[in-house]
DNA sequence: GTGGTCTAGACCACT
DNA sequence: GTGGTCTAGACCACA
């Protein structure tokens, strides 16, 4: 799995790469029950700080997308999906309607977006 | 229009209200041309700091959702939809996505999700 | 309220601070809604370092104990018991109990331990 | 004896194995003068680094819970209750009813909880 | 070798 | 001035 970091952005680091392991989990990049790398291993290997990567992995496990055994270190385990994580999806989901709207997109072109998405990366 | 304001949310103050514009715009609440109130006004109003709202503001300006007169303030205007938008929009669309996929969320539920959002809001 | 680290336990130091945190709520010494000093303040109060600090608030804030206000900083806010707390009380509750139970003290010894810390602070 | 890890806790895998020992013996299924499984043993049936179970003996005998001698390895040896051991326990109680306090769980409870736990265990 | 903890110093976004 | 973020370097507990 390829993890790029654009130091240009305004998005934090950390939130960049928790973003970018949650699509690798999403395209079946990583699987369930997969070891993520050390937090010294991945700190070198896309050049950021180790405690960076750290607090990726932490938020990671706040939100439920990986645990750690404290044997082989961090791992994917995904939690079933639960009312807080619906309202969270909803309420950004909430923001894009409102840009779109104000854009003029339609409700049928948002739906043709998603289905671009799933295709794109051969979801479904 | 009522604006809302989490002084305990993780989401800067300042994008809360640009986000609670947006959906005001979006609602038809506010209309094209429509004034906002002045940055101290509506800073006393929600209790929260001039250059919060002013920030605010600029955001929302710089993002093609009102223009600055130096006479009247602030009004809504909002640019018609560009290249750069539907980027933007997608982006944020494929972290849902991404997010939805990893929770076994279907694209049925995410088509499901924006109607019920143009549902609630009386939209369309 | 006063704020004691001992150096040489070993028991982190964000963990020392959170304890006696809570251990102040308990005491009514921090009401509901107070405000927390600065991470710097309180650093430079007990003589450790901010980000030793900002940790004991994290994780307080993760145990439903403080929340953040963007404007004011933290303040107490103590979440009503949840399912969660109780199983983890039960838990330390537990390791207690068997301990007491290998030295031959007694259950009544137990409640009785539990009146003299009620009677010690004044609770109740 | 079952002794269950959860290699995903936050507590370490020493402590757990130590924790658990010493509810074995509360539950009376590790008897005075029994022998532990040797090291190596007990770290090839529960999937631990035979280190961690070197420690957990460790420990276990400097809290005074089992003693060890050069030919038949560790063996169960209950110190009879000291000063220490009740600060130990006043301590680790303390802790558990401040945190109480602060949710409003109520002294009653507080015994009914060590009386349940009593109960599940058959004790007394 | 791993993550956890702590320190230190710096910059920036936000209020 | 505040917390948030990032970097850097160090030590230790743990496995």
């Amino acid at each position: 799995m390829f993890i790029e970091i654009d130091f240009n952005s305004d998005e934090a680091l950390y939130l960049q790469l928790r973003n970018q392991i949650i699509l690798g989990i999403a395209l079946d990049e990583y699987h369930e029950g997969d070891a993520l790398p050390s937090v010294r291993q991945l700190a070198d290997d896309i050049g950021i700080n180790m405690h960076t990567v750290n607090k990726a992995y932490s938020v990671l496990r706040q939100d439920g997308y990986v645990k750690v055994d404290r044997r082989r270190g961090a791992f994917i385990a995904v939690d079933s999906v639960k009312e807080e994580h619906l309202r969270g999806m909803r309420e950004r989901m909430k923001a894009v309607v409102a840009e779109a709207v104000c854009r003029n997109v339609s409700k049928r072109e948002l739906h043709a977006l998603i289905d671009g998405i799933y295709e794109e990366y051969g979801l479904e």
